[in-house]
DNA sequence: CTAGGGTTAG
């Protein structure tokens, strides 16, 4: 940077010797310009406002420049562009460069402006620009390919760096090391990296920056082992040593495939290289051992760093959701707010998942709130967020009101609303939200399939969802999922057809995962139809021996039959294998209060009037036809599982809200596991008798209970 | 006048 030390002549010259720092120009200095009519007196004064950045100074001298006829002086006018860009103020350039019709532009000028343009996510612009100074007869240069190649990558069409690979081999600049690196770049960010190992394979030499896109490319194509690779070749060859750009890349990669041991190499390299106290190494260390696991590790860091950015904070956010401290998310997004820290939007995304994962429904209106304040309510990624955390915290009208007041809608947008749907028993409307989605031209993705075939199966239309599973690989070109498939078995499984769910089990071209079989299971359990229920769940204790969801629904189904030694026999092969069944647990807010109840719990203040509730509870639910389904009941002693039955953690929480919460309000109870058959069907008789909304989140679903009706309509 | 980076939503 040229930093005039001094300045030869009369007036601007006096200015400087009072004030030496050119950081220190007063107001005063620019008025006096009116006095020279040098050019380098202009062009130092340039030079100086470059450090100071004033917009108004810049402008000032731009009138000068114009008043004094030097707008024919390419140095000028490029100085004059490079200080507006400085100021922030893009537009400026453009109008500079669009009134100047008469002025000489040479390609420095050009490449100023489309460097600009390129820098301040204008691909398109940028790429007009390029194309106005070709047909003006000025030739590319080998600085105006480096800047406009990371437009090409930025306009997310490869054809466009495609044609300037072309051009670049026109002008021969293909063995210069800034355009070979850019070009690598290119390639790696429209996601080619056939293209951009090729040039990077050809380049005549290649620096550490060279090197470093290689390892972004990899990382981007979420071939994290290549990264890796790639990163071990500059330890190798490269005369340079990493420097923060590898290290940070590199952590990245480790973080996604959870490699701590060779994240733990990185931090030492990066160690001894005097790199661990740069931001984005600690915020990419700091993932790095939260994707690990070692949340502690993370947060010891954490606390050494001084100057925590806005990466940081939601790192360690995204940590404590990661590892399931959704409360202490929570706390982290409200305590960063003290430190002067403003969220962005990956913050509002991560506190919200947490919130939505406690169903906390103050919580997220409070975080709401913020989104509010801070402007945020127009970005699709926080509104996404929030539709899932009002879904999630029990209100679909909160959902769709989020919905409806979205701008622009993207698919997250569109396949939260229609999750949210779904995960509320509305099969139907989530099924016209996909088909108005498809009709506005947005490309459904692999997630957005999963939400349409599961309301799909939930409402039981079969062909529909044939039609839509077929549509994936037919009209979208995509490959189902193990997700998908394990919908196509519920839709069948649902509807009783087990045997062809089986067959189609068989024919699916990739391996059934738990998800596909744990589908399945669920049928036959609800079918009674223990002869593909045992089979399957031998192949379930095989794959993922540590659930004891599998071991639990195959010993209910035995019960069922009376089968009870074979029964225990599953209970017991659930204990050699040192599987635990979590215990279940439900809790419910009353006035911002939180009671959290287990099976048979007696620790709440209020125990005496619960378990009376439940007393008379069952007194108006027997009158109303109600027989205890025991096999729910997992105490085999007999005489005792009624009684067990009756203090399920979902039924005490029913209890409380019966008793606590006001007349009419609806009772919203979260559960850890699926629900009990026989909780159900108590739920469904209390909403009928107390004429009240009850709403049970659980493991998987919402129940919707009102006037005697699940929204599940009796399947989960 | 030129090339590369960390966290996120369904």
């Amino acid at each position: 940077m040229k930093v005039p030390l001094r300045l030869e002549f009369n007036k601007i010259d006096t200015i400087f010797h009072s004030t030496p720092s050119p950081l220190n120009l007063s107001h005063q200095s620019y008025r006096q310009i009116s006095f020279t009519h040098r050019s380098t007196n202009l062009n130092n004064l340039l030079n100086a406002t470059l450090h100071t950045k004033h917009l108004k100074h810049a402008t000032q001298i731009h009138t000068q420049i114009i008043t004094n006829n030097y707008t024919c002086l390419p140095f000028l006018l490029n100085n004059l562009l490079n200080l507006y860009a400085k100021c922030g103020n893009i537009n400026r350039n453009l109008l500079l460069f669009s009134t100047n019709h008469g002025g000489f532009k040479n390609v420095v000028i050009w490449t100023s402006l489309i460097t600009q343009l390129s820098r301040s996510s204008k691909p398109f612009k940028a790429l007009t620009f390029f194309n106005k100074m070709r047909s003006t007869g000025i030739y590319p240069n080998h600085y105006t390919f480096s800047a406009i190649l990371p437009a090409c990558a930025d306009s997310m069409m490869v054809e466009h760096g495609e044609q300037m690979h072309c051009l670049i081999w026109k002008h021969g600049f293909q063995t210069d090391i800034f355009v070979g690196t850019a070009l690598v770049d290119m390639y790696a960010k429209c996601t080619d990296m056939t293209s951009a190992e090729r040039v990077f394979a050809e380049m005549p030499d290649r620096n550490l920056v060279s090197w470093n896109s290689m390892i972004v490319g990899f990382l981007q194509k979420k071939l994290y082992y290549r990264a890796v690779e790639i990163f071990r070749e500059i330890r190798r060859q490269v005369s340079d040593s990493p420097d923060e750009v590898s290290c940070s890349s590199v952590l990245s990669a480790c973080a996604n495939i959870g490699c701590l041991e060779f994240g733990r190499q990185v931090h030492g390299i990066a160690f001894k290289h005097g790199l661990v106290a740069l931001t984005y190494v600690n915020n990419s260390l700091m993932d790095m051992y939260c994707k690990c696991g070692l949340f502690g590790d993370a947060l010891e860091l954490f606390k050494t760093i001084g100057d925590r950015d806005v990466v940081a904070w939601n790192v360690v956010i995204m940590g404590c959701v990661h590892c399931g401290k959704f409360e202490e998310a929570c706390r982290y997004f409200w305590f960063m707010r003290t430190e002067g820290i403003a969220p962005d939007e990956t913050t509002y995304s991560s506190v919200l998942h947490a919130s939505a994962s406690l169903s906390a429904l103050n919580q997220g209106t409070l975080i709401h709130d913020q989104t509010l304040k801070t402007g945020f309510m127009n970005n699709a990624c926080v509104a996404s967020s929030l539709i899932t955390m009002y879904a999630k915290s029990g209100s679909l009208v909160d959902a769709n009101r989020m919905f409806e007041e979205i701008q622009e809608r993207n698919l997250v947008c569109w396949t939260a609303m229609i999750a949210a749907c779904q995960q509320h028993g509305c099969a139907n409307q989530a099924i016209e939200l996909f088909e108005e989605m498809l009709g506005k031209g947005i490309e459904p993705d692999y997630i957005s399939f999963v939400s349409v075939l599961s309301a799909c199966s939930h409402a039981g239309h079969v062909e529909e969802g044939f039609v839509y599973f077929s549509s994936m690989t037919e009209v979208h070109g995509m490959n189902p999922g193990p997700e998908h498939y394990a919908c196509m078995v519920d839709l069948l499984g649902r509807i009783g057809k087990l045997e062809e769910a089986k067959r189609f089990i068989e024919s699916m071209p990739i391996k059934p995962d738990s998800s596909v079989l744990g589908a399945l299971l669920g049928a036959c359990r609800n079918y009674g139809n223990l002869e593909i229920g045992r089979e399957i769940a031998k192949r379930l204790f095989a794959l993922e021996p540590d659930n004891p969801g599998n071991y639990v629904l195959l010993a209910n189904m035995l019960m069922r039959k009376g089968m009870m030694e074979e029964a225990d026999e599953v209970r017991r092969s659930m204990g050699i294998n040192g599987v635990r069944k979590e215990p279940g647990c439900s809790w419910i807010d009353v006035k911002n209060i939180t009671s959290v109840f287990t099976v048979h719990d007696r620790s709440h203040s209020r125990t005496d009037e619960i378990y009376e509730m439940l007393r008379k509870l069952e007194e108006l639910v027997i009158r109303k036809g109600y027989k205890p389904e025991t096999q729910f009941a997992v105490n085999s002693v007999e005489g005792y599982k009624e009684q067990s039955l009756w203090y399920h953690s979902e039924k005490l929480a029913l209890a409380l809200g019966l008793l606590a919460l006001p007349v009419g309000a609806p009772i919203i109870i979260k559960k850890n596991l699926r629900t009990c058959g026989d909780c159900h069907t108590v739920m469904k008789f209390a909403s009928e008798i107390f004429g009240r909304e009850i709403i049970l989140r659980d493991i998987n679903r919402f129940h919707k209970f009102t006037n005697g009706l699940c929204s599940c309509k009796d399947y989960w």
